[in-house]
DNA sequence: GTTCCGCATGAATCGATAG
DNA sequence: ACTATCGATTCATGCGGAA
């Protein structure tokens, strides 16, 4: 019976980050604060500071990641005096600068995104999770995300929304039939690099940003049990709480002390390793999925 | 009756951008070739050299749109060398400069992709819609590409009989097409900026790079009839093809001879335009229909 | 114990108003 | 002129009480 460890700390990040070893992490899995959201924190990030503010950062996860690791960073740009503003894609060019190959862009579609209307644009129901490397070669478990064939059909009919079903016929349709029996006698599907995930709105516990169901899919693909999982920007402890439940050891840091304290309610410091059958059973194909049960 | 018109140009739209006058366009519409793909044509772009063939392009589209016109682009960065190119934000900095306003970035999830993987990836299964403007204020027609609303069924009757009650009598003084508009606005949504499109072409005869669908919602949204369409990177002509069917002009301009003429099979440059107005009919239709469900 | 349904809420954005 | 604050707008989701 193994121990695993969850290692919570208060603090900027800034600061903490170097206290952590080289090449001492797994996978980095972050949501920072976007600009000038959670104002009072750090300072309070403009639009136009942004990169500026965060490349120190991003150099530090450098040097703490492992080489065959991976950094997946939940991110999306603000409308700004009518534009998407270019911090994003400005960021990105700069981590390369730094010695990050830029490897893949996910896309996380909100599918209850934020409501409104306004004459110039829609409702932004999608957000970047970029894929960060410190070499072409690391790990990545893919078949731990993939979808058991024999229920490929029903979780793709199931994960979709009534309001999916009704806007789109086709997706209920023979179409899709046709396409299931092109894959009858093989066992498993893999998944693409769009996830479809509501948002949490109604988690009294811990209000999150984002739901379990992303760290969760990305510390399948990119760890094994009892590796480490690192989030800078803990918030109420996503992503800890997750790799604790998988088995995975984490660290967190979070420089608000009501954000640090809903993290430590329900994430125990040093845990048995739980044998992992249940888990598996549980969260079997689960990409994709709503969490509802 | 009035007539439409499709302008079919064969040459390289570098040069033949030239010919056409300044703010002629309501909307640009294209997906040029990827950086190494149609190797032959424009001399094989190589993704280092992409920013630097395209904005010379990208500076001509600017004169020719109209100052309240859009330009949507599709495009996607390919993998080199184990990373995704950097051509495609490098190119929205570079646009940025030439005085194009970022606007939005639509996202294209290719639903029908079918499972796959690479060592160190899955199936990409989207693509980049960027919108470019001129100007912040733009044309720009959110109820023609409304859809269905979530559980509109369960709250559709509860919903009517309340708000015929509380909605302030003035404004329902207007009458009948008032009230179909308010009945409308229950029963639908506006959409959001992920948009869930099969790659399959309906039409087998041509082999285009994007489903009709998707010029199609973006003339809904950026037109109306009898505006003028532009695709400088025409391919075997769908904008062209789905601009006539929707009665709008288009302009296409293609270099490659093969692919011109394909377009040329079945799209006329002059033809007539067809009336809509049953449209109206069938709305009244469901007004009453809808209600006794 | 199910199923149904009311209702609060969320990484939003614009435009107007105020300092 | 430029920045900060605020109200209005809008809809998918899941909790929790009711039937």
């Amino acid at each position: 019976m193994e121990k695993i460890k969850a290692n919570l700390i208060l603090g900027d990040c800034r600061e903490k980050l170097r206290e952590l070893s080289d090449n001492s992490i797994d996978l980095i899995f972050t949501s920072p604060p976007y600009a000038d959201s959670r104002a009072e924190t750090y300072g309070g990030i403009r639009p136009d500071k942004y990169v500026e503010w965060f490349l120190p950062i991003t150099r530090e996860l450098l040097r703490v990641l492992k080489p065959d690791g991976t950094f997946v960073l939940n991110i999306k740009e603000k409308v700004v005096n009518g534009e998407r503003h270019t911090y994003v894609i400005e960021l990105i060019l700069e981590m390369r600068r730094q010695g990050w190959l830029w490897t893949e862009e996910y896309i996380w579609h909100k599918k209850n995104s934020y409501p409104g209307k306004w004459p110039n644009r829609f409702r932004d129901s999608w957000e970047r999770l970029l894929q960060f490397n410190k070499n072409r070669k690391f790990n990545m478990y893919q078949d731990e995300v993939m979808v058991p064939m024999g229920d490929w059909a029903d979780r793709r009919l199931k994960n979709l929304s009534e309001t999916d079903k009704v806007r789109d016929p086709s997706k209920v349709g023979s179409g899709f039939g046709k396409r299931i029996a092109n894959w009858i006698g093989r066992e498993k599907a893999y998944p693409n690099n769009v996830l479809h995930l509501a948002t949490e709105t109604k988690n009294k516990n811990h209000s999150a940003v984002f739901p379990e169901d992303l760290p969760e899919w990305f510390i399948k693909l990119f760890t094994k049990e009892c590796d480490w999982v690192l989030d800078p920007f803990m918030g109420s402890g996503t992503t800890c709480r997750v790799a604790q439940r998988m088995n995975r050891n984490s660290i967190g840091i979070e420089i608000l002390p009501e954000y640090y304290q809903l993290a430590q309610v329900d994430i125990v410091p040093v845990s048995e390793f739980h044998s992992v059958q249940l888990t598996l059973l549980e969260n079997k194909g689960d990409y994709g999925s709503t969490k509802s049960k």
